[in-house]
DNA sequence: GCGCCCCCAATCATCGATTATTTTTGAATC
DNA sequence: GATTCAAAAATAATCGATGATTGGGGGCGC
C-alpha cells in the first residue's frame, strides 16, 4: 500500500507522486465520483506520459477510488448508499478487530505515540470558516490518529485493509459533509478512545470507536440521500 | 478485482490475459516467493511489451502476489510464516462473517448453487496421481465451491477481500502441501459445510468452516516450518 | 592492507508514436 | 420518423526507443 503521510521524498517514481496527487483530487472532490477519466486530457494536465498516468491509477483501484474498465477506460469509482454502508460495517469490525489485538500487543511507547497523535489532532483548527490548508492538515492528523490506534496489532494485512476502508469513508465524508459543520464534539470522541485504549479497556474502547464510526456514518448517510435525491 | 474463473473470452486487454497467466505461474509455484521478476526477461519470454507487463504486475501487486518496490523493481512476494497466521486468521474472521451474512440473506436458487458446485467440486477426482490438468479443475472447482458459499451476502467488498486472502492462502497450499497427499476428507467438510448452510444453521456452518480453515492452516504451517528450515 | 569514491553495466522508468478498439455521426432504408 | 449500417472520429492499448537510477567493481588516497 502507498504511503499516504509521507509525499514521496526522495525515491519518488513519476507514478508514485501521481498516486498521492490523483488520491488528493479524488478524496476531496475535485474529482467527483462516476467522472470519467480521459486518458489524453489527463496526460496533459499533468505533464506525463501515458505509462506513470495508467500505472498510477491501477494503484489506485487498489484502494478501490478508481474503476477500471477493459477496452473502456478508468473513472473514479462511483458512490452509492449501499457501498456507503458496506464501508461503514466493514470498519465498525474490522477497525474493532485491529483494536482489539492492539491493545493486547501495544506497549508504553504505543501509548506514548497515541497521546502523540491525539494531542497533534487537538491543536488543528476545525471549523467551517478553515482555510483549505488547515483542514487538509486535520485531515492528515485524523487519519493519523487513527492508523496509530491500530498499529500495535501485528496484522499488517489487517491494517492495510483499514486503511483502504477509511479512506473510502473518507472521501464520503469529505464530499458530503463538505459544507456540514462538526455538529458534535468529535475531539471528545477520541480523547475518550484514547484513555480507554490506554487504560487497556478492550470492550469500551471498541465500543467508543463503533459508536464513533456508525454515527459518522449516519451523518454521511444522511448527506447522501438528500444529495442523491436532488441531483 | 480481476475475474478469477473465467480466462478473459472476448474484450480481453493484453494485460488482463497476462495477469491470469502470471497469477498461476505463482499460484502454482513456478514463480516461487522472493524471485526476483525481471522486467526485460518476462518482456522476452512472454513476448509482450513493458507497458502491459507493468501493468499486469501491478495489478497482481493488489492481490498481494507481488511486491513492487520504486526504482528496485518487482518480486514474488516473499513467504512467512507470520504472514500466513494472519492470512489464516482474517480468512476465519471475514469468511466467517461474509457466511453469516450470506446465510441470513440467501435465497433458494443460492442454495441451489451451492448444491451444485458442490457436485461439480466431488467429480474433480484428487488424488496425488492426478494429472496437472485434474489438479487444476480441482483447484477452479474449489474456489468456486467456497466463493458460492459467501455470494449471497450482499457485501462485495468483503467478497473481495475473502478473494485476496483465499489466493494468498492457495499459494502457500500449493506450494508448501504439493507433495502431501490430502490426509483428511476434505470433500465431507465440505459436505458438511454446505449442508449446514442449507439447513440455516449459522453457528454450525462458521463453526465448521472455521475449523476448515484453520486446519489447513495448521497443515501448511508445519510443512512451511520443515521447508524453511531445511533451505 | 583497508576504506572511500567514482565510473560502468544492468535495470527500471518514462516518453512519443503506432495500432486496435470503441463510440459517434450521418446517410440510406424501411 | 425511427432504425440500421458504415465510415470517421475519439479514445484506449501497445510498442520500441530514450532517459534515469541503482549496485557492483576497480582505482586512488590514507
Amino acid at each position: 500500500m502507498t504511503d499516504r503521510t509521507a509525499e514521496a521524498p526522495s525515491s519518488a517514481t513519476l507514478s508514485s507522486t501521481l498516486v498521492g496527487r490523483l488520491r488528493n483530487a479524488i478524496m476531496r472532490g475535485d474529482l467527483m465520483p462516476g467522472t470519467r477519466l480521459n486518458l489524453d486530457r489527463m496526460r496533459a494536465s499533468f505533464g506525463v506520459s501515458l505509462s506513470p498516468l495508467r500505472e498510477a491509477l491501477c494503484r489506485l483501484e487498489n484502494d478501490g477510488l478508481v474503476t477500471i474498465v477493459d477496452q473502456r477506460g478508468y473513472r473514479v469509482t462511483p458512490v452509492s448508499a449501499e457501498n456507503l454502508a458496506e464501508v461503514i460495517r466493514l470498519r465498525v469490525e474490522l477497525e474493532g478487530m485491529a483494536l482489539r489485538e492492539a491493545i493486547q500487543h501495544g506497549d508504553i511507547a504505543w501509548e506514548g505515540r497515541i497521546l502523540a497523535a491525539l494531542h497533534q489532532l487537538n491543536r488543528c483548527k476545525r471549523s467551517a470558516r478553515s482555510s483549505i490548508e488547515e483542514q487538509e492538515v486535520w485531515e492528515l492528523a485524523h487519519r493519523a490518529f487513527h492508523a496509530e490506534l491500530i498499529a500495535a496489532c501485528r496484522m499488517p494485512l489487517l491494517q492495510q485493509f483499514c486503511a483502504t476502508l477509511h479512506d473510502q469513508s473518507d472521501r464520503y465524508r469529505r464530499i458530503f459533509l463538505k459544507t456540514h459543520t462538526p455538529d458534535r464534539n468529535v475531539a471528545e470522541e477520541h480523547a475518550a478512545i484514547a484513555d480507554a485504549v490506554i487504560k487497556r479497556r478492550v470492550r469500551e474502547a471498541s465500543a467508543i470507536l463503533r459508536a464513533h464510526i456508525e454515527r459518522t456514518g449516519r451523518n454521511i448517510q444522511t448527506a447522501l440521500d438528500h444529495g442523491l435525491c436532488s441531483t
